[in-house]
DNA sequence: GTAGGGTTAG
């Protein structure tokens, strides 16, 4: 039928006006409809070029038609253009661009089109709501959420079923759960969609057990469940870590065959990634006939919590050249993590510049949580990668700086040793207002220690409380512990581990002893040592020490009974592993490793450097 | 002619 209407323009205009009927106009617009979607835009546009040449923009129903089927196409400024043409647009034309925004996550937008309705009296109605809805609790804006609510009572759209379902959804997103239950209880009848808003609102607040309560509810009704059910499931199940039942879920997903549905898919890959079943979740993967970006993001996910960090750059590198997926906020903030593990300067750099070309993390102007969380992590990828040039200068560009980004900045300038910058920072982060917390000073303190800045550092520790309102954690008292120690203050170290309020742990002594060792001091190295061991029995590095500390007081007797007893405790020693970002990748060494393909060479380098240094060969 | 419920990072 449309390509008898595409015939129609190359024939005369006389022609055209006396073929166009009412029919003529009911088969474009039914056309556009089937048009309405990704691929079709161009046989879209050609009628849309029809129904101006002919007239039929004046048709409200023909306006409409055009804005969905160019909001679905993803041309919203087409469909906007379209809305602006219309004179007079009715609600329909309201409803069609309100939804169109928001099928293109244009919330906000959204709501002033909605605004603007009200404002030119336009009746809302029961398409309205739901869309409306949508747009306020993804804008995070629960008052807007609340003046709709009421309005629904007005024009008495409130039994409505996609009303409803849409305000349980918005209010258990707010964690609102008495508001959403009570629309819930209110509503005629319970259907699946109901349901599903119920269990997801439930499960994103973290309410698992109120989730699974709505599924045996859902099934007790006799509804049955979809593919939304299933995702929302998953999730709790991912929450709870319950690999067992999520198991079932897949034996279901697979029986019922909701195994095409990328994002059930998806939901699978990410419980089996959390539950660390990484093979399972991997197999998923790799069968999927078709892939999201969220599947790419959620297996480079998987890789990230497996703690496999060049697995998880591999991935992004095959991610890039495979070109099908372009990635975004989410992928970036999941490998960033890797390279400042690996201080994968280079990768960390590529992605950074890969932001900066895709305008990732900049949104110049709008304050948005998201370019501020990405900054972030770029910030403290180039601070872990030693560049604290680089971090500094995204941070002097970034907008909308959180505590997060000023700490960020205090633990750089601290763990490359710039004491006195990460001093400067942390003075110009209380100029601008900003309260310091628990983790500035975690920085503060060891910007002290690694520079030797003891009275600082003392000084700190006590205004903590009484200035700054922050009371001093274990975190803190090592981090002095530790200053003390490098300065040599052995005793006073000690004094203070006696005195604080709160109880020493493992790595505070750890810290203790490593000083003990290092400035030579046997009779507390002693003491430190064993309450390691007595703190930490299952450790395998506690032996050691203790083994070393006595070697060196040299009481080889006690040496020979630590390692008896770590035999008899089948302690085994974990190697040590180092690695270096080279030309094309990260090169692992683990202790008296031999596997690297330049071995001999490395080898070679490393003896003529223990030459030079005057020292014998040890490995 | 217009509408509700889903999965990924911290």
């Amino acid at each position: 039928m449309y390509k008898q209407i595409i015939n129609i323009k190359t024939q005369t205009p006389k022609i055209i006006i006396r073929t166009i009927t009412t029919t003529t106009l009911t088969t474009c617009i039914t056309s556009l409809q089937t048009y309405a979607n990704q691929t079709n835009l161009t046989q879209g546009q050609k009628l849309h070029s029809h129904m101006i040449i002919n007239g039929f923009l004046a048709s409200p129903l023909s306006v409409t038609s055009l804005i969905n089927m160019y909001s679905k196409c993803n041309h919203i400024f087409d469909a906007y253009s379209v809305f602006n043409m219309s004179n007079e647009p009715n609600v329909f034309a309201y409803n069609a661009i309100i939804a169109g925004f928001i099928y293109n996550d244009m919330l906000k937008p959204a709501i002033r089109v909605y605004e603007k309705m009200r404002g030119e009296g336009v009746n809302v109605d029961r398409y309205t709501v739901p869309c409306v809805v949508k747009a306020f609790s993804g804008a995070g804006d629960v008052f807007g959420l609340k003046r709709v609510h009421g309005l629904v009572f007005k024009v008495g759209v409130n039994d409505d079923m996609f009303v409803g379902s849409s305000f349980v959804h918005g209010y258990l997103k707010f964690g609102m759960v008495e508001e959403g239950y009570k629309v819930f209880e209110e509503l005629p009848e319970r259907d699946v969609v109901l349901w599903n808003a119920m269990i997801n609102g439930y499960a994103q607040i973290g309410e698992v057990d109120n989730a699974l309560e709505c599924l045996r509810k859902l099934r007790g009704d006799g509804c049955v469940m979809s593919r939304f059910t299933v995702t929302g499931v998953l999730s709790v199940l991912t929450l709870k870590g319950d690999v067992w039942n999520g198991k079932g879920v897949h034996g279901l997903v697979t029986k019922m065959g909701y195994f095409s549905g990328v994002a059930v898919c998806n939901a699978l890959i990410d419980m089996y990634g959390k539950c660390k079943s990484f093979r399972d979740a991997l197999d998923i993967f790799e069968v999927m006939a078709v892939k999201d970006i969220y599947s790419w993001n959620s297996i480079i996910g998987v890789h990230q919590q497996s703690g496999d960090h060049e697995g998880t750059l591999k991935l992004f590198d095959r991610m890039l050249r495979d070109g099908s997926f372009c990635p975004d906020l989410v992928t970036v903030t999941t490998v960033l993590p890797a390279c400042s593990h690996l201080a994968a300067l280079r990768h960390g750099k590529e992605i950074h510049g890969y932001m900066i070309t895709k305008g990732l993390g900049n949104h110049n102007g709008e304050d948005r949580a998201d370019d501020t969380y990405i900054n972030n992590a770029v910030m403290d990828m180039y601070g872990k990668c030693g560049s604290m040039k680089e971090a500094q200068l995204v941070f002097d560009h970034m907008g909308g700086k959180d505590s997060a980004s000023w700490n960020i900045m205090i633990m750089g300038y601290a763990m490359q040793g710039f004491g006195n910058e990460a001093l400067d920072v942390f003075s110009k982060m209380c100029e601008t207002n900003m309260i310091p917390d628990e983790v500035t000073f975690v920085g503060i303190l060891s910007a002290c220690s690694h520079s030797g800045l003891v009275k600082k550092g003392q000084e700190f520790l006590s205004q903590m409380k009484s200035k700054y309102k922050v009371i001093p954690t274990v975190e803190h008292y090592t981090c002095v512990i530790d200053m003390l120690g490098r300065a040599g203050l052995l005793k006073e170290a000690y004094g203070l581990i006696s005195e604080m309020p709160i109880e020493a742990n493992s790595v505070m002594w750890r810290a203790f002893l490593a000083a003990c060792r290092v400035h030579g001091n046997g009779k507390l190295a002693e003491i430190a040592v064993r309450k390691v061991v007595e703190l930490e029995p299952e450790h395998c590095g506690s032996y050691v020490l203790m083994s070393n500390v006595y070697g060196a007081t040299g009481r080889y007797e006690e040496v020979f009974d630590v390692r008896d007893n770590m035999r008899q405790q089948n302690v085994k020693k974990t190697l040590g592993c180092s690695w270096i970002e080279f030309r094309d990748g990260v090169h692992v060494f683990g202790t008296g490793d031999r596997a690297h393909p330049a071995e001999e060479l490395i080898y070679n380098e490393l003896r003529s450097l223990y030459m030079t240094m005057g020292l014998s060969q040890t490995t």
